[in-house]
DNA sequence: TTTTCATTGACCGACAGTCAGTCATTTTGT
DNA sequence: ACAAAATGACTGACTGTCGGTCAATGAAAA
C-alpha cells in the first residue's frame, strides 16, 4: 500500500510543535502559514489535521490538561484537610506549573465565547463536570468525616465558578492584583464558616 | 467654514444603529461593509469614528451599561434586606431586561481576553471597581445594621466574581442550565451562614 | 444686500495588502 | 504501480487606507 500515518498522533505532534508559538502570541495574530512553518509542514498539510487555527488551541489545551490533571491528582493525595484540598484545586489559576496551560485556556475560553462550536462546548462541559465532581467528592468526603457542615454542598457550584470568575477578572481587569491571595482569602473565609467547631457566632 | 458634527454623538448614533445587528450575530461573522451599510454610512466613514469592529462593541456596551446601571440603582432602592439586594445585583446575569447587554458583554469579554487593549482593560477595571464597591457598600450597610456578620466582608470579592464565573460557565458549557436558580441557591446559602441568628451549628 | 468663491470637515468607495482555506500536483513508502 | 500524504500556488473575501468629492460656511466683491 502506501504510507499510513497515525493521524491522531501526528495531530498531537503538530500541536506540541507549536506550543511555544501559541503561548508567546495570541492565536488571532498568528497566521496558518506561520503555524505550519513552525510545525515543519506545508499549509495544506495543516488542514489535513485541523479544521482551522482554533482547533489547534483546542487540541493543545486538551493535551496539556491531561498532564495537569495527573499532577493535580498527585498533589491532592499529598494533602489531608478538605480546606487544603480545595486550595490545591484552585492552584491552576495562579501556579507557575500551570502558566502555559492557563495562557492557552484563556484563549480557548475567548474562542468558545466568540464562536461556540459543539465540540468545544462539549469539551468545556466535560471539563466542567469533571472538575465539579472532583470538588464535590472532596466536599462530600469532608462532610462524611464530620470535618465540615453539610450545607457546604450547596456552596459547591458557586465556589467552583468563583475560581473561573476571578481568573477572568484578573485577566480582563486590574481589579485583581494577587489572584492567589484573593482566592485563598475567600476559601479560608468559607471554611471558617463551614468547618465544624465551637459556635463562634453571637 | 464647514459642517461640524458632534463626533461623540455620531459615534453613539452609529453604534445604536447597529445594535440589533450586533446582538443578532457575532462580531467576527460581521464585516465592516455590512455594519456600515446598516448604519447608513460608507465604509470609510466608519473608520472615521471607530478604529475597528471591536471598538463598536466597546462603545455599545459602554452605552447600554449606563442605562442598565440606572435601572439597577432604582430596583436596588426598592428592596430592603441585604440578601435581596445582593440578589438584585446578580440579576444582570439572567434577567430578560439585560439580555441584550449581556449578549454584547459576552462578546466584549471574549475580545478583551483575545486582544486586550489598554482602553478595554481600563473600562473593565472601571466596571469591576464600580460594581465591587457597590456590593461592598451593600454588605457594609448590612453589617452596620447588624443584619449580617462582619466576616462577610472577606467574602465579597469571591462572591462578586462568582457571578461572572457562573455566567461564563453557563455560556461556554452545558454545566449550568438554570443560572438564576444556581446563583440564588448560592446567595441563599451564603446568607444562611452570615446572617445573624441563633447559632444553628453543632 | 446679494453673489461669488475659497476653505474645510465630512464622507466615500476603489484599491492594496493580507490571509484562510482549497485543490491540482508531486512525493513517498510499500 | 499505487494510493496515501504532503504541498504551495491560487482564489475569494475581508480589512483598513487614501485620494478625491461634496456640501456648508463666511468673507470678500459687486
Amino acid at each position: 500500500m502506501a504510507i499510513i500515518v497515525d493521524k491522531a498522533q501526528k495531530k498531537r505532534d503538530i500541536a506540541l510543535a507549536c506550543k511555544e508559538l501559541l503561548i508567546d502570541s495570541s492565536i488571532n495574530t498568528l497566521t496558518v502559514s506561520q503555524i505550519a512553518k513552525t510545525a515543519g509542514i506545508g499549509k495544506g498539510t495543516f488542514y489535513e489535521y485541523f479544521k482551522n487555527k482554533e482547533e489547534l488551541i483546542f487540541e493543545l489545551v486538551n493535551l496539556l490538561m491531561h498532564t495537569h490533571n495527573e499532577k493535580k491528582a498527585e498533589k491532592l493525595a499529598s494533602v489531608t484537610s478538605t480546606r487544603e484540598k480545595i486550595k490545591v484545586f484552585y492552584e491552576f489559576f495562579y501556579s507557575d506549573d500551570a502558566s502555559e496551560l492557563r495562557t492557552l485556556y484563556k484563549e480557548f475560553i475567548a474562542i468558545s465565547l466568540l464562536a461556540p462550536k459543539d465540540e468545544m462546548i462539549a469539551f468545556q462541559t466535560e471539563c466542567f463536570n469533571f472538575y465539579y465532581r472532583w470538588v464535590e467528592k472532596i466536599i462530600d468526603e469532608g462532610i462524611d468525616r464530620d470535618e465540615i457542615l453539610p450545607v457546604a454542598k450547596d456552596l459547591i457550584k458557586g465556589m467552583y465558578t468563583m475560581g473561573e470568575g476571578m481568573f477572568i477578572a484578573s485577566l480582563a481587569t486590574e481589579g485583581i492584583i494577587d489572584l492567589e491571595a484573593d482566592i485563598n482569602r475567600y476559601v479560608d473565609e468559607i471554611f471558617e464558616l463551614v468547618e465544624k467547631k465551637e459556635c463562634a457566632h453571637v
